[in-house]
Formats: structure tokens, sequence, C-alpha cells
DNA sequence: TCTGGGGTCCTAGGACCC
DNA sequence: TCTGGGGTCCTAGGACCC
């Protein structure tokens, strides 16, 4: 465990929106939201009045009657977002990304050279003010964990710095709702017992925390409250799942909604693996039905599969199954597909799945094989003449989502 | 308050194995 | 006839994060 606080967390404040400040400068100072049915993102003069990112435009609206909705310009996102990275990757290469906006530094190794931890802090943060024009608050401490709430506090356009030694003291007051991984449920059941603050949170026994969050939840709290984070940061992490979902509205629970749907979401969800030579052995389904409770459905098979066909049709059969044991669900508002069992895609798959697959789908045979190949073929042509170029027939025919493809990819970059 | 889309990790029960 | 104990995998659901 290091006894030096070296540990940056650096996190671009309101992100989409600061950037649509900057783009149009008629938008600074001003109340304004990037969405429109729903908030992606709300400017501090907004969040004033309690709009939310995730919050329905219509509540946005009436919170805020003046409120400005501007469509996102994802590509800048995008954009900004790397170079906000890489101004501090200019000094170490130990950054862990874990969002388009977000990321951890470990400076331990270049102090000699630059500085102390929290000298390199405000250098990143008037870097990045200076030259792409944001606002960027960052924690400095001894672990991950304070190193984010730090940040938290620092929030809007600040640096905080947890001192090793004194990282008890500052959180002894905080809300336990600051803390990574409390969340609304967690934070209600802590509330229960009377425990608002991470020192109270930390004066409690954990076996008392076992019994009311469960074995790791209750270990994993007991540890960051009393300061016990071990983690590192980490520069390189592979994928465990990759999934797309769909909100529809209001659809019919029928077959003619579900199948076009499912076969638009595989594609999605398989071009990407096999954009990275991955495949998956767990094929999940998920159905939300009109009054917004959703269920799973998965299958497990022999062998990773990353052919478009192959997922699409084994999430027809989950779904197909899945509504006849809910023959009163007559309207769906939300089918996802998502691949887990993620390992690297072998160059010829032998392993017979079992279960749902009927013989001509099994991915050792030689169909399976020459839907790979095809699945292949076109992501080639798709990266040379666009996503909307090819596809198949049927994926082709699905509605424009309320939400901006564009997003979509950027949700994709993990 | 009828609420988007991308993920991670944990739990609990059952199947199955030694 | 109240009948072990440990481990792994699978499935479905849920909390949480950005």
């Amino acid at each position: 465990m290091p006894d030096q606080a070296t540990i940056l967390h650096a996190d671009l404040d309101s992100f989409y929106a600061s950037v649509e400040q900057l783009l149009d400068p008629s938008l600074r100072g001003k109340a304004m939201a990037v969405g429109g049915g729903v908030v992606l993102a709300a400017s501090y003069e907004a969040k004033a009045f309690g709009v939310r990112g995730g919050m329905s435009g219509r509540k946005a609206r009436e919170l805020c009657p003046h409120l400005i909705f501007v469509r996102g310009h994802f590509d800048q996102y995008q954009r900004l977002g790397d170079a906000a990275i890489d101004v501090m990757r200019d000094f170490t290469p130990v950054v862990e990304r874990i969002s388009i906006d977000e990321a951890f530094a470990d400076v331990a190794g270049c102090t000699h050279l630059f500085g102390t931890p929290e000298e390199v802090a405000r250098i990143i943060r008037r870097r990045v003010r200076d030259e792409l024009g944001l606002p960027i608050s960052v924690g400095v401490a001894r672990t991950k964990h304070l190193a984010k709430v730090a940040s938290q506090v620092a929030k809007p356009d600040g640096l905080v710095v947890v001192p090793a030694g004194t990282e008890m003291e500052f959180l002894h007051d905080l809300p336990v709702g600051l803390m990574w991984g409390v969340g609304p449920v967690t934070e209600g059941k802590l509330k229960d017992e009377g425990i608002l603050t991470i020192g109270q949170l930390a004066a409690t026994p954990g076996k008392s925390l076992r019994g009311l969050l469960g074995d790791a939840v209750g270990d994993k709290l007991s540890d960051l409250a009393r300061d016990r984070d071990t983690r590192s940061v980490q520069t390189r992490h592979s994928a465990r799942s990759a999934g797309a979902q769909s909100a529809l509205g209001r659809q019919p629970a029928t077959e003619a909604v579900f199948k076009p749907t499912l076969r638009h979401l595989a594609d999605r969800v398989t071009a990407r693996l096999r954009a990275k030579s991955l495949a998956g052995r767990t094929i999940t389904v998920r159905i939300r039905f009109a009054d917004m409770r959703s269920i799973t459905r998965s299958v497990t098979l022999d062998a990773p599969i990353s052919a478009t066909v192959m997922v699409a049709e084994i999430a027809e059969d989950l779904v197909r199954t899945a509504l006849k044991e809910h023959p009163r669900e007559t309207v769906i508002s939300l089918l996802g597909v998502s691949v887990s069992h993620i390992g690297a895609q072998p160059h010829i798959q032998l392993e017979l799945p079992l279960g749902l697959i009927d013989e001509k789908h099994r991915p050792g045979t030689r169909q399976g094989i020459a839907r790979w190949s095809a699945d292949r073929a076109m992501d080639k042509a798709r990266t040379r003449f666009g996503r909307e170029a090819i596809g198949y027939a049927i994926a082709q025919l699905q509605p424009r989502s309320s939400v901006p493809d564009a997003f979509r990819e950027l949700a994709e970059k993990f």
C-alpha cells in the first residue's frame, strides 16, 4: 500500500453541457441541457433548478420552464474527452480511463519530473482549461476511492488534495451517498439504521453491515469507509460483456415486432465483437413490459459465437419462450441483447453447443462458419462504405430510435 | 415519474461433481 | 432414514456506475 497521495481522479464537469457551451457562446451562463425526450446532461445553471441526467424532458421543463434543449455534438464529445485524457497521459502512462469524461492516474513515477501530485493536478486543470476550454475537477489522494470522492467534493471546477494521513478525518463527516458503490437503495438501508455519514459507517461493526447489505457490499463498504482500498490504477482491462438495447415506446408483444428488433440488436452487438476478434458463450435477452418491469432470459453454449444470425436466432427463441411464460403481457417497451462469457474468437469453432440451437446453427458446422465469414465480409464493407451501407434486410426495417446513433456509437467506446 | 443506453458485480437456488 | 461437505457452473434478478 503506497503511503503517499499520488493518485489523481479527474472528471470533466457536466461534460456534454460544457462542450455545448464551449461551441455556442450564447449558451454560456444559461440553463441548458443536451437531449430532448431524456436529459443526457445538464449545465450547472440547469442543475440549480433540480434538472438531472436521466430525467425525462417533460419533468426537466416543469422544474425549469426556460430550459434550453440542444441536440448533441457527439463527435466533439469524443474528440474533447480523448484530448483531456491525453493531457493526463503527457505526465504518466499509468492512466485508467473509466468513461468518456473521467480517468484515474498514478503520478508516483513522475513527480521527480513534474513536481508534487498537487502541482501536476494544477497543471492538468490549467491545460485542460487553456487548451480545450473545459472545466475539470481533480481529486488527489492515496487511494482510488479517496481520489474519486475528493474530485466529487472539488466540483465544480475545483481541486481537492487529501494529504496522506488525513484520510479518516476527510471522510468523517461526508454523507455515505458520496461513496463509490452507495446508490439510493443502499443509502436508504443505511439511513434506516441511522447511518448518515462515512464516519458513522466506519464505526459500524463489519458484521452488522454484512447482515444489512449482504456479505460483498458490507465488506466493501466497511473497507472503503475505513480507508482500506487496495485497488491500483489499471491501464488495460478486457470487456466481460457486450450488449445493445432499444426502447420501443409501446409495441405489441408479437413476432413481427421482436424479430426485426432482435436482428438489429444482434447485428450491432456481434459486429462490435467481431471487430475485436471476440466471441461469447452466453446470450441474454431482456424484455421490459408496459409497466417497466423487466425480465431476462439467458442460455450458455459450450462454444463462443459471434455470428449475427446465430445470436439473433437464439435471442428470438429466448424471447418467444419468455413471452409464452407471460401470456398476460401484450405490450413490450424495450428489448435488449447481450453477449457475455467473452473470450478470443477461436479460428475454427469445433465445440458443439447444446441447448436451444438446432443442428444447422451450431458454430462448428459448415453453415456456422459460412455465416461467420459472411458477417466478416459485411463488417469490412461497412468499414469502407459506412454502417448504413449494408446489412440484413430485415434489420434495416427498424424505425429510427429516439437516441441518435452517434450517441450509441459513443456509448460503445466503453 | 411513465424513465436512454452502455456496462460491472453480487446473490441465491439448483444441478452436478468428487 | 434426519441424511456430509466442498466446489463449480448456470440462471434470473438486482444494485450500481457513467
